[in-house]
RNA sequence: CGGGAUGUGGCGCAGCUUGGUAGCGCGCUGCGUUCGGGACGCAGAGGUCGGGGGUUCAAAUCCCCCCAUCCCGACCA
């Protein structure tokens, strides 16, 4: 490609609005415009990194037996009502009507569409499948941000696989989890796999995998000394057994005027030291109000309550609600002699002596023993764990570290199969509903994640597999008639040779295109300039921006090698 | 959904407090000089001041409503 012919607006300042490294290195580097939130129309040089991480999904997903097909991504409403996930995905879902007031959804992922195909299948001969493509994806984001790390279009990887049993689910998962290794590996992403919720959808096994960056949206658990790692929403950790005195035979009233905080009970007196009081939150799980019981020094993870309870919907009670259903208001509230579902957390488990809000507005109790006097519906982990606490596996102290969700699979059983009565003959002539797992990669968040990995203060730094193009000719004048000469001809050599190879051509300033190229970020550069005069023209890495000197007569095969050695 | 901020030419911004008919830098076009790290000079092009309504002789500026975008939080197969 010639740069002179080539829609590269690059720009020397980011839009105020970008805050992500990604989102502004991407727009001031010509990749990418907005168009409205959470929607980016690709230019040329994006649609080329697209391009290569999608092809790299692709071989790799052929490398595993997959095979692409390609869905409409507008489905009749009634396929969502199937499965019952109309209801499931509420707002996040963009719906819609044709000119007949037929209701249409725009697809968030597509399992019904996979498993209506998988009606077709009729014998456990045929099995496994492995299905996937890679097309556009639609969610109604509430907040979309950080450029195409959270959009509300975008382009995924989504695989599905039929199988007839577990054992052959279990067969296809570690497939895609060794593909996905292999993906990330070539993309240049140190993403670890965790432990994760499956979310609503059910499922049993489920993994997240995680590039660390500040720019992501998870928190990750790790062991800094084993191989334990697991999403903040899944990952548990050893804690200290705090020893409880012996108390009273029943709970005490004690008068606490004013007190709403766990805080304000540890100082008051007559009040307890936070680990030794029981936090009371009030939260409506698909309109069931529930409480929620956790040590007075630990925080409530919705997303772990949600994952115990099975429930759709999860919410904190309003103050209101709150009050209509303990008869007084949040911070003074308790567990004690309610009839409500209770579900509480283990590190409450076998507790005695605690103190905890008596639903008596000024009123706490103490003296109060767990197992005695509080009716647990149910035990489940619900706090989140915090940086310090022990492994789960060998008791180190845990780290937290901020990642982006690059991939994510996870075995989703028979819920879809069942709802669409997918099945096949077994060996034996029964009819069974096949078992489905699940497979997602975001092709433009990977774009971004690379992008947010390797960046310098000039600009990208991309690796050479997902580079717009692998090296640029750069003519430090036009006006060299010998330096022009010289250029083409690398330039024809390096194409015919097989490189992805552009040569800045453009009638302007040697500055003007240093800066554009690195800003671009192109991994190799052939700049021929003053050096010529010697027989010789400089190679730059882009990577550590190291230049040396080389003959011309040897510069294409020095590209050429250095492009198939970082391939 | 709660809180905060912003909307003025392609990008970055000033002007608004105190109304008088729009300006700066970058970019863009032409000519000239320059030519290895985002050159310089001269001459130009380009703006419904987010939208609607109102006040006023006069609104980018004041008032009301709406919309959009961004940030924090909530939420997020």
């Amino acid at each position: 490609m010639r740069w002179s012919k080539l829609f590269v607006p690059t720009l020397r300042d980011a839009p105020a609005d970008a805050e992500a490294a990604s989102h502004k290195l991407l727009v001031r580097g010509g990749f990418m415009r907005q168009l409205h939130a959470g929607h980016y129309s690709m230019l040329t040089l994006g649609m080329r990194v697209h391009s290569k991480v999608a092809a790299i999904v692709r071989a790799e997903m052929d490398a595993i037996g997959a095979q692409e097909f390609q869905l409409p991504t507008m489905h009749p409403m009634g396929l969502w009502h199937k499965s019952g996930r109309s209801e499931l995905m509420g707002d996040e879902m963009f719906r819609l009507a044709d000119r007949k007031g037929t209701e249409l959804a725009l697809g968030v992922t597509e399992e019904e569409v996979f498993t209506t195909l998988a009606l077709e299948l009729s014998s456990y001969k045929q099995l496994p499948q492995h299905w996937y493509q890679i097309h556009t994806k639609f969610r109604d984001e509430p907040r979309p941000k950080s450029g195409l790390l959270r959009v509300r279009e975008f382009t995924m990887k989504d695989s599905y696989s039929f199988d007839l049993d577990e054992a052959g689910l279990d067969a296809s998962f570690d497939l895609h989890y060794d593909a996905y290794v292999r993906i990330f590996t070539r993309l240049g992403l140190s993403a670890m796999p965790v432990e994760a919720s499956s979310g609503s959808m059910g499922g049993t096994e489920s993994i997240e995998f995680m590039v660390p960056s500040p720019a992501g949206e998870d928190d990750v658990v790790r062991c800094p000394s084993c191989d334990y790692a697991a999403n903040l929403e899944r990952s548990v950790s050893v804690i200290p057994t705090v020893v409880d005195e012996a108390g009273p035979d029943a709970p005490v009233r004690f008068a606490t005027p004013g007190v709403r905080t766990i805080a304000a009970l540890e100082e008051i007196d007559g009040g307890a030291p936070a680990e030794r009081q029981i936090k009371t939150m009030v939260m409506v799980l698909d309109d069931e109000v529930t409480l929620a019981l956790l040590r007075g020094d630990h925080q409530l993870n919705l997303q772990k309550l949600q994952d115990a309870t099975g429930a759709a919907e999860v919410r904190a009670a309003t103050p209101e609600e709150a009050l209509a259903a303990m008869g007084a208001n949040p911070g003074s509230l308790g567990a004690v002699g309610v009839e409500l579902r209770v579900i509480a957390d283990p590190a409450l488990a076998g507790r005695t002596n605690m103190t905890t809000g008596a639903n008596d507005d000024d009123w706490h109790l103490r003296g109060v023993d767990v197992g005695r006097d509080i009716s647990v519906s149910e035990f489940a982990e619900l706090r989140d764990v915090s940086v310090g606490e022990g492994c789960p596996k060998c008791g180190t102290p845990v780290e937290i570290v901020r990642c982006i969700e690059s991939g994510h699979i996870f075995k989703l059983g028979r819920k879809f199969t069942e709802a669409f009565d997918a099945k096949v003959l077994d060996p034996n002539g029964k009819a069974q509903h096949m078992i489905m797992g699940s497979y997602g990669i975001g092709i433009d968040r990977a774009v971004a994640t690379i992008v947010e990995t390797y960046h310098d203060d000039r600009g990208i730094v991309w690796p050479v597999a997902v580079a717009p193009f692998e090296a640029v000719i750069t003519i430090a004048s036009m006006k060299d008639e010998a330096g022009v000469a010289a250029a083409e001809k690398i330039y024809a050599d390096l194409g015919a040779a097989g490189v992805d190879v552009v040569i800045d051509d453009r009638k302007a300033r040697a500055g003007v295109k240093f800066a554009d190229a690195e800003l671009v970020g192109i991994p190799f550069r052939i700049t021929i300039g003053k050096a010529l005069a010697d027989g010789e023209v400089e190679v730059t890495r882009r990577a550590g921006q190291i230049t040396e000197r080389v003959a011309v007569d040897s510069a294409v095969s020095w590209v050429v090698d250095a492009v198939q050695a970082a391939r």
